[in-house]
DNA sequence: CACAGGATATACT
DNA sequence: GTATATCCTGTGA
């Protein structure tokens, strides 16, 4: 099947997020459906890219169609698709996925049966794709990464941001309405 | 429900 | 240099 092409990341962060919803993305052949993902802009102060370039966020400065892997709470580590024209320093946070495909790697690397828990919260999905700091900054339209198409209609749900203190009020979290794998319950806003 | 875990960034002294 | 906050999760009350 075609894959994402790289254009369809340099567009606003605000068009990229609902339309990631319901595509689907592969790790080495491990993943599945994105239904959940959040925007960040270099003008948002909930964004990393928010303060200027750091040797942390540097990735979101680059070009877009490439991943910003960082470490959070020194303990986790999170995929962000880089989007926009380079130097906008925007991008959408992975959240949450379904698994489709390696459930069996993924249980593996999770110590955990549960399959709504594999990828329900950002750092709970890249440590069930084998994300790390070695993809940081890696193009996301070569392998090991895989991103395809929603394969029919979503029904997409706009709420607010997830553990975030600044700029809460803004709707720019997007999920599959409805779905189990969500990492928190959406309500729209 | 509270809180430890502990990298990275920023704002202080 | 020290203190405080963070795009989070597992564990134990």
């Amino acid at each position: 099947m075609r894959r994402l092409p790289a254009e369809f990341f340099a567009r606003s962060v605000h068009e990229v997020a609902p339309d990631i919803i319901g595509c689907t993305l592969f790790v080495a052949g491990v993943g599945g459906r994105i239904v959940e993902a959040e925007a960040y802009h270099h003008e948002d102060p909930a964004s990393h890219s928010y303060g200027g370039r750091t040797e942390r966020n540097q990735a979101m400065f680059g070009p877009p169609g490439r991943a910003y892997v960082y470490r959070s709470y020194g303990v986790h580590w999170c995929l962000n698709l880089v989007c926009e024209p380079e130097g906008e320093a925007a991008a959408v946070l992975i959240r949450a996925l379904e698994p489709t495909k390696g459930l069996a790697a993924m249980r593996e690397r999770r110590g955990l049966e549960d399959e709504r828990l594999l990828c329900a919260g950002p750092g709970r999905l890249c440590q069930a794709l084998g994300i790390t700091r070695e993809l940081d900054g890696a193009r996301l339209d070569r392998p090991p990464f895989a991103l395809y198409p929603a394969e029919e209609p979503v029904d997409v749900v706009r709420g607010v941001r997830v553990g975030i203190t600044r700029a809460v009020e803004q709707p720019w979290r997007y999920g599959v309405a409805g779905s189990r794998f969500l990492s928190r319950a959406l309500r729209p806003a």
